[in-house]
DNA sequence: TTATAATATTCTTTTATTAGAATATAGTTA
DNA sequence: TAACTATATTCTAATAAAAGAATATTATAA
């Protein structure tokens, strides 16, 4: 039960869902997230822990950066099932489809100093 | 986006799921509800209507009960899947099975007096 | 070693959610 | 009609979530 509300929780929030949807495209940084929806830094890194800790994402450091990228859900049936449907759901959400238009034009090396 | 957080959030309550899970079995009027999970009535009504409002549950009223049901959570296909996988999710849940276990004995003539 | 950059964590405030108690409503029966 | 019962709604308090600002951490480069 409580891996099911994890699960749940991770997915009820909009910043949250938006930031499963743009992994979907491609692996990302902090910088390009916190760009792409436009929010306070530390608030990304939080929404990225509770993802995390439901199994939905996971990172990679590489120098400087932290890149996440979308687990397989393999932690849970729950996270799996979610994580499968939320490839084609939400596809034609008029705020996930912009959101993944601009994102090719958020590239870390424009962002970010380096 | 807006219904499909409304159906991760009703989702996203523990006793809600129990209601989910025992609405599985039986239609149940609002006491049963209460004694089954032993919280204030008037907590009930308000997880009944946030699991209604998301195409969850329905109700029909019979004099004074009000039963209410699970639906097949046509209204979305976010409400369609969770209905569907929650009918083999959580079977093995403690929690769950005991409230399961007690069902049979809650009965809506032994608790209200009518 | 010092400085800097990206991210994580902490602190604080604001907003939502959940809870029970009290009250209102609607249907039933005397 | 009046009294009663099941449920819904309102009120208020407690708890949890989400936000941004500030600070700490970690890794890199000067």
């Amino acid at each position: 039960m409580k891996n099911f509300i994890k699960v749940m929780k991770a997915l009820s929030d909009s910043n949250r869902v938006k930031i499963v949807k743009m992994l979907q495209h491609k692996l990302m940084c902090v910088c390009e997230l916190r760009e792409a929806l436009q929010i306070a830094q530390s608030n990304v890194s939080k929404h990225l822990k509770i993802l995390e800790e439901a199994g939905l994402v996971d990172y990679k450091k590489d120098g400087l950066w932290v890149n996440y990228y979308l687990t397989d859900g393999r932690k849970s049936p729950y996270a799996s099932s979610l994580m499968g449907n939320l490839r084609h759901w939400l596809e034609d959400d008029p705020e996930i489809t912009e959101l993944i238009k601009r994102l090719p034009h958020i590239r870390r090396e424009d962002i970010c100093k380096k």
